[in-house]
DNA sequence: GCCAACGTTGGC
DNA sequence: GCCAACGTTGGC
C-alpha cells in the first residue's frame, strides 16, 4: 500500500519534539479516543510519515517530522493501575487501547504556526484547520504533507 | 481563565 | 436507544 501521512498532537509540556529528538523513538502511549486509536491501529503502517504538532502552547503549530517505526500494539499503560492512563476495561488478552512507536526525523527551524497554516493555499481541507477539531491523531494527504514539510523546513526569519 | 465543540456516561 | 449532564480538548 502507498505510504500514508499523519498529524500527531502533543502538549510540549508533556512530550515535545525535543524529547523525541533526545529519545530517538517513543511509544505513543495514552491515546484514549477511539477515532485516534483506530487511525493508529488500522491506518498507520511502518514508514508512514508524521507531522509533529504542539498544542496548548504559544503558538500552537507543526514543529517537526517523525515516522512510524512500529505498527500498533497494546498500550501497556491501560493495564497499569498506577498510570494516569489506566483503563480497567482494557485487558491484556483483549486490549482496548493500542499505540504505535514513532521515531524522530527532523525539527523545523521555527514553529509553523496554526495561524500560518490557515493562510496556506492547498491546506484548507486539513482536519486540523476545521473548527472544533480535537482529534490527536489525524490523517493528512500526500499533498498536504508535502506543502507543510516544505514550508516547515524552510528557514524563515521573523 | 474562558468557553465552544466534542466525546462519553448513565438514568430512564 | 435517547439525551442531559459531565468531562476534556485546545484555541484564544
Amino acid at each position: 500500500m502507498a505510504k500514508r501521512y499523519w498529524l500527531m498532537k502533543t502538549e510540549p509540556d508533556a512530550f515535545s519534539i525535543a524529547d523525541l529528538e533526545r529519545l530517538g523513538v517513543t511509544a505513543w502511549e495514552g491515546v484514549r479516543n477511539y477515532q485516534a486509536r483506530n487511525h493508529m491501529r488500522d491506518g498507520m503502517k511502518l514508514g508512514d510519515e508524521v507531522l509533529f504538532y504542539h498544542s496548548s502552547t504559544k503558538p500552537p503549530g507543526v514543529v517537526g517530522l517523525a515516522r512510524v517505526s512500529r505498527e500498533s500494539y497494546p498500550d501497556p499503560t491501560a493495564f497499569d493501575s498506577k498510570s494516569k492512563y489506566f483503563d480497567p476495561k482494557s485487558k491484556p488478552d483483549a486490549a482496548r487501547w493500542m499505540m504505535v512507536d514513532v521515531e524522530y526525523v527532523a525539527t523545523f527551524p521555527a514553529t509553523l504556526s496554526l495561524e500560518e497554516l490557515r493562510a496556506v493555499p492547498g491546506l484548507q481541507d486539513m482536519p486540523l484547520l476545521r473548527k472544533g477539531q480535537r482529534l490527536s491523531v489525524q490523517p493528512v494527504s500526500a499533498d498536504e504533507y508535502r506543502i507543510v514539510k516544505k514550508l516547515g523546513m524552510r528557514a524563515r526569519s521573523r
